[in-house]
DNA sequence: ATTTGTGCAAATCGTTTGCATCTGA
DNA sequence: TCAGATGCAAACGATTTGCACAAAT
C-alpha cells in the first residue's frame, strides 16, 4: 500500500508525458508537485534539490524544467527579468511580481479579467495572454 | 523659419530631461522619435546608428535607452524573451509578441482592455500592469 | 543492447561595469 | 574648468551546448 497522499504520482505523469522516470526527474517532480502550487526558477529548484541530498546538475535541472513544460506540467511565466520562471499551476491566471524581492504571486482570480481577446495581426495565431503586475513596496 | 517636421524638438526634450544634448543622445533620439512609433532593442538600435554614420557604442546605447526611460521618453516592454524593447509609445496600450520573427506589434487600444485592477499585496503598491500577447505564425 | 538522460565544463548571449579619455556648458 | 558622457574591453549572470559517461527499457 503506497502512500495515500501521493497522490501527485509522479512516475504516473511522467510515463504518461512519455519521459523516463528517473532518479532526478522523480526527485525534481517531487518538489515540485508534492505540495500545492509553487513558481519556481531554475537556481532555486536546483538549490532545494541539493538541499534534499538529491545530487542534480544545474542543466539537468533546466533540461527537465523545459520538458516539463513542454508536456504541460508547468507554465513558463514571461516575467520581464531576466530569470524565467515556472508555475506549477498550468490553469489560466495572471501573476504580481515583486521588483524587491524578485518572486511571482497569485493574483486572486476574480480581482482582474481581460475583455476582449484581440484579433492576432494576418496569419498568426495567439498562443498565450501573459498578464504581469508589477509590483514593489511602499515607500 | 526652422523645418515644421521636426516638431519633435529633440534637443528641447533633453534640456527638459535635464540630459545634455550630446552628439549621440541628439543622433539616437531622432531615430526614435522622428517618425512614428517604433519598438526597438539596443542592438537594433545601435546597428541602426552605425548604418546612419553616427559611430555610437553599444554601451552608450544602453545608457541613452536607460535614460531616456528614466525621464519618461521610452516605455520598457516586459516581454518573456531575454532582450528587453523600448517603446517610444509611451502611454497606455499592449503588445503582441510574435516568436518567429521576436517583433513586437501594438495591440488595437480598443481590442483588449483589463477590467478590474486587483489589490497589490500587502504593503506594497502598483508599479504597471503589462499585457504581452504572444502570438506565433498560423500553421 | 539500445536508447535516453545526466553531468561537467566550456561556450553563448544580452547586458553591465570600471576606468581612462573626451566634450559640452 | 570640470561635471558629466562616451568607448572600450573585461566582467557578469542566466541559460545552452557538446560530449563522454551512466542508467532505464
Amino acid at each position: 500500500m503506497a502512500e495515500l497522499r501521493d497522490n501527485h504520482n509522479i512516475v504516473g505523469k511522467l510515463r504518461q508525458a512519455g519521459l523516463r522516470p528517473t532518479r532526478q526527474r522523480k526527485a525534481l517532480g517531487d518538489l515540485l508537485f508534492a505540495s500545492g502550487h509553487r513558481h519556481v526558477t531554475a537556481e532555486l529548484l536546483h538549490e532545494e534539490a541539493l538541499r534534499a541530498h538529491v545530487p542534480v546538475s544545474l542543466a539537468t535541472v533546466y533540461n527537465t524544467l523545459h520538458q516539463f513544460t513542454a508536456v504541460g506540467l508547468l507554465r513558463a511565466v514571461p516575467v520581464d527579468g531576466s530569470k524565467t520562471y515556472f508555475d506549477t499551476n498550468t490553469s489560466n491566471h495572471h501573476h504580481f511580481y515583486c521588483e524587491n524581492n524578485t518572486r511571482l504571486i497569485d493574483v486572486p482570480n476574480d480581482e482582474m479579467e481581460i475583455v476582449g481577446y484581440p484579433q492576432a495581426p494576418e496569419g498568426m495565431e495567439i498562443v498565450s495572454v501573459d498578464v504581469v503586475v508589477r509590483v514593489r513596496e511602499k515607500h
